[in-house]
Parts: C-alpha cells; structure tokens; sequence
RNA sequence: GCCCCCGUAGCUCAGGGGAUAGAGCAGCGGUUUCCUAAACCGCGUGUCGCAGGUUCGAAUCCUGCCGGGGGCACCA
C-alpha cells in the first residue's frame, strides 16, 4: 500500500531535517495519515506538524517546510504542499495512478488483500444460535458481521476458520425435546399438552407430524426419557438441516460445526476443571461449584490497563456445576475457549455475540486468564440488536413468542443480496430498526444494486466490445489522464485500505461505503468517458478505457464477494 | 442501583483527535443521435442530546446529567 510508503517517506524526512539541524531533537510523534474529506486536500494528509509544534516550539507551517523540504522525491508523488494551518498535502501523480491500472489487472482476484495476518490462524466463530429452530432474523445480523469478518481477515492475510457452535446440551435442548415430544405424540393423535415455557413456533408441529411419519408411533412405546432422548438427537439433526439451508440462503458455509456436548466427551471439561481447581479458582459454596473471577490473590499488573482491571473487577463468582451436579454454560464457555487457544491453537478466537450478551464478555476472558492464556487472544464482537417493525408497528422478537421473523422469510421477501447489504451499512454497535413492509418497498432501490449494476455496465461493455470487434490489446493506460478515469482509479486503489481498516476495527461496515463510493466513481465515469465507439480517432482511447473498466470490474467483483453478494453480468 | 450500546439533516445512518460535519432515501429541477436511465448533473445553516473538562484543535477523548435500547439467574 502507498500509504505506507508515505507514512515512512514522511517520518524519514522528519528525522532527516532534525539530523541536519533543521528541527530540533525530540521523539517525533507517529505519522497519521488521512483521507481527507475535501477533495481538494489531496489524497493523503497529514497533521503530524501540528502535534510537533510544541516540541519543536516552532510554528506548524515552518515546520512543515522544513519537513516537506527534506523529503525524498517518489514517482507516486504529483505534488506535495503545505496548507493553513500547517497540515502537509500529499497528492499521486497522474501518471502513477493511471499505470496502476495494469498492476490492479495484474494482481485480479487478490488486488485488494492485505498481509496483516501474515498466516497467522484465526478462527471467528458467529450465529451458534440455539439448534431448537430456524434461524430468527435476529440471527441475520449475527451472521452477516460474522461472515463478511472472516472474508475480510482472509483478505487481510489471517488463516481463517468458520466455526458454528452447536449448543446441543442444557436446558433448552431439554424444553426441545420435551416440545417435540409433544407435537410428535399430537401428530399422532394423542392428547399431549405442549409443556410449559415450551416453544410455540409451527416448525415444530411440522417437524413431529415429519418424525411421526417416518417413525410411526415407535417413541410413544419405549420409556419416556429414552424416548426425549431420541426425539433429542432426531430434531437436532432436523433443525441443524434446517440452519444449515438457512446459512447457505445467505452463501454462509461454515468450516465446522462444533458440538458442545463434545467437549464433556472428549475430555475438554475434564482437563480445564481439573486446571483450575488445582490452580484455586473454582469454590464450593451452597453444593455448587463457582468460578472466582475476582480472586484477590491475584495482583493486578502493571500491563493491565484500566479496561481489564475493570473487567476483572466486575466478575462476580458464577456457578459453574449446579447443586444437582449439572454443569452451566459457563462449564462449556471454559472448555471452549480452552479448546480454542489451547488445544486447536488459533492464535485468534473470535465470537460475535448480540449485545444482550455483553455480561458475560468479562467472564470468558476471566477464565482464559485463569487457564494461563492470553486474553487479548480473544475477541469478542458484540453487536446491537435489530428492532423489527412491519407498517411501523414493533413485531416482538424471540422463539418463546408466536410471532417470530424468521431469517429465510425475510431473505425471501427482499433477496439475499439487500438483506446481507442492508445488515453492513451500519456499525455493529449501532442499534438498528428494520421495518419490513419498508425494507419490501425499498428493496428495488437498495444500494447494493447500485454496486451491481455497475458490474452488470461493464460486463455490457465487453459484450458491446467484443460485438464491435474491439479487444483492450496494446491498450497504453497513460492515456487515462480524464478527471473521470483518474477519480475512479483513485477509488480503486483505495481497497486494500479499506480491508486494513475494517480487518483493524472489525468494522465491515466501512466496506458497504467504500462499494457505493466505488460505484458512483465508475457510473460517473461512464456517464462522461465514452469507451467503445465507432469513431476512429477514438480507437487508442478506448483500448485504454477497456483495461480501465476491466479493472473497475475486478475491484467492484472483488468488494462484493467480500460483502458476500453476487457479482452480477447482467440485470 | 451497577454494566454495555446509541442520541448527528424530514427519515435511516456514516464520520479511524484535525481543515467549510457527510451519504443514501424522500422532495424539487434538469440530462438520452453508438457501450444497460436500476444511471448522471444540480438544489442542504443541522443547538452533532445538555453541561463541564483535557487539547494548539473535540461530533470524536474524560466526567456528570437527560433521553432511547439491552443486560445484571444454580437460563443460554
């Protein structure tokens, strides 16, 4: 990336002029360098001689001619000046921008990635909604973030890995079975009462008249609690389909789905219990078990900052086997980290939890302290719920509720491609509201078919081009000198840092910007620059123009398919 | 009571301590003798919730308050 060649450019020339006795000797601060947001700042910007004034006890704009002064001449670089009151102006030549046009054909499919990672293994694990239905459109948030983070870190140079964490034991898998059990004897005409705090939702009449069918009344005859297990592990395996299909509907696929109750029969649990309570971090209090996050025993450090001593501080004792000898989450939340970083060893573990979690954010970076890991290692994103609204009146959420949305209704009532779209454009802490009858209305002017359409342009062109006879051979891109092709090919530079800022701030909105920004670059392009015409004197132009938008194609492709919609040839 | 997120244009929301706070939608007006009008061009004074503080500089960081949402179980 330029901008780190001019970052570095900038911070020679600052140590060079104070080697020369231009500036005075101080620690220079770290060079930021911006996008400015007037185009007529030039590309990059910086203030860096702004927060030198006091050490340098020099004026801002003085200091800046001694630095811009000393800095080395680049080919990248057009022109460099020195604005009020002392910011350094950076702009690319012409001439460099145009030739990247060959380096972002040359580079195709990968332009755009970034090694931050540099190979290291991540893992982002994301959805791991509960397996007693179809996934909610709550979930759709859950798994856009989730989906188009671990695109951006695999674009960012990490190793990736798309985990789906299957919470198949505990007490809602229990009112999962004991509800269809109900269903299953009801389909078969039997007077069973749905149990109470039972889940309500249709499926599950379906899915017992489904079992009854295939089974016949083969459950009702055995032993009760064999029988909730079966009917257990059937509807797992139906409903797991079902969330299966639901993922792929927004072409989420993931690298594993990780049982919970596997890591009480590997061993897991047993390993971690065992660590801790030799290590004295679990209590028994009341006939339960409890982890001590607050141990006072423990010192706090003096590389422990204010969030984590926070954090530290915060955590309660939690319980993590019941009197009754039943483990809680928290006794699978502590094997899973375990097996996280300790025994499959991503360097990176990511959860993308709703905000509704955000509790028990402390306690799992408690307990990979408490296993000698480090918690930095662990990251979780949080994000804010989605209001649903449907005519402007608020539609109550949650599977214990009638009326709930399902992800797959609303995929098919605006499409996979706005639904995941829409779900990136705002920051994951915002809250949003989605108002469905809205959302159905609006779906044909959504901004992600703005970005498509500009890919469904180009690929017209090359039809047209191909038709004319016209190919992009021996095309000379320094004749990409117009303003429209110069701002378009200044947009598609910008990718690979967008993909390190999102990678850096786990922001992926960021990326939803920077399509339509790149976009209304190539729409204003076409409107303006003609690039197949049947004028000769054009000919030279428009072989040019064609690597051009062959280009713009690569990039626009390549940011879709990291939001996760389709790069369309035609619309 | 404690904890987390939000409060920016009519609406939905961007805004990585910097220069005159932006986009989409909605609204008004204009643009098509050859490559898709799902497009392009033009039109925007908003107490950046309020009050202090830090800083050369605050929508952005800190503190308090107000308003909205969520969380504080031997549920997950």
């Amino acid at each position: 990336m330029k901008r780190d060649d001019i970052i570095q450019l900038i911070e020679r020339a600052i140590k060079k002029a104070q080697k020369k006795g231009d500036l005075p000797k101080f620690d220079p601060p770290e060079v930021v360098l911006e996008r400015p947001k007037d185009e007529g700042h030039g590309d990059y910007a910086t203030p860096v001689c702004l927060s030198m004034a006091r050490l340098a006890r020099m004026a801002p704009i003085q200091i800046a001619e001694k630095v811009v002064a000393r800095m080395e001449h680049a080919d990248y670089i057009g022109s460099v000046e020195i604005a009020h009151p002392g910011f350094i102006n950076i702009n690319l030549s012409d001439a460099w921008v145009a030739q990247q046009v060959e380096d972002i054909l040359e580079q195709g499919q990968s332009f755009g990635h970034v090694d931050m990672g540099q190979g290291r293994r991540a893992q982002v694990e994301y959805i791991s909604a509960n397996p007693t239905g179809p996934l909610p459109f709550g979930s759709g948030r859950n798994a856009v973030l989730g989906d188009t983070l671990a695109n951006l870190l695999a674009a960012a140079g990490w190793q990736v890995q798309r985990e789906y964490y299957v919470n198949d034991t505990g007490n809602q898998m229990e009112v999962f079975a004991a509800s269809l059990y109900a269903r299953y004897a009801q389909a078969l005409g039997h007077d069973e009462p749905l149990p109470e705090n039972g889940y309500p939702g249709h499926y599950l009449v379906e899915m017992g008249e489904a079992v009854a069918t295939q089974f016949g009344d083969r459950f009702l005859s055995m032993d009760r609690d064999e029988a909730l297990k079966a009917l257990q592990t059937e509807g797992l395996k139906r409903t797991l389909v079902g969330i299966r299909a639901d993922a792929e509907a927004l072409g989420i696929h993931f690298d594993q789905w990780k049982s919970e109750q596997s890591l009480y029969d590997d061993g897991a649990y047993g390993a971690v219990f065992n660590q801790l309570s030799a290590d004295g971090w679990l209590t028994h209090r009341e006939g339960a078990i409890w982890f001590k996050g607050d141990r006072e025993s423990e010192p706090s450090t003096d590389t422990e900052d204010k969030e984590q001593e926070r954090e530290r501080q915060e955590d309660k004792e939690n319980v993590v086997v019941r009197s009754d000898g039943r483990p809680t989450y928290l006794a699978s939340d502590m094997a899973y980290v375990w097996d996280k970083l300790a025994r499959r060893g991503f360097d990176w573990a990511i959860y993308v939890w709703g905000a509704d979690h955000h509790g028990h954010v402390p306690r799992v970076k408690a307990v990979a302290r408490a296993l000698g890991l480090d918690a930095d290692r662990v990251t979780i994103l949080l994000y804010q719920l989605v209001t649903l609204k449907r005519g402007g009146k608020l539609v109550r959420m949650g599977k214990r509720t009638g009326e709930m949305i399902t992800l797959r209704e609303v995929i098919e009532e605006i499409g996979a491609d706005a639904t995941r779209f829409m779900l990136l454009t705002r920051s994951a802490d915002s809250q949003m509201e989605l108002d469905l009858t809205l959302a159905v209305q609006q779906s044909s002017e959504n901004p992600v078919y703005y970005v498509q359409y500009g890919h469904a342009r180009i690929a017209s062109i090359f039809r047209y081009a191909q038709e004319q006879g016209v190919s992009l051979e021996g095309g000379d891109v320094s004749l990409l000198t117009h303003p429209a092709e110069q701002e378009l090919i200044r947009q598609m530079l910008r990718l690979p840092e967008i993909v390190a800022l999102c990678a850096d701030t786990l922001g992926s909105h960021h990326l939803t910007q920077y399509a339509q920004r790149l976009a209304s670059a190539f729409h204003s392009f076409y409107k303006e620059c003609r690039v197949v015409s049947s004028d000769p004197a054009h000919a030279e132009l428009g072989k040019a123009r064609l690597k051009l938008v062959l280009a713009a194609k690569t990039v626009l492709a390549n940011t879709l398919h990291l939001i996760g919609v389709s790069a369309p040839e035609s619309m």
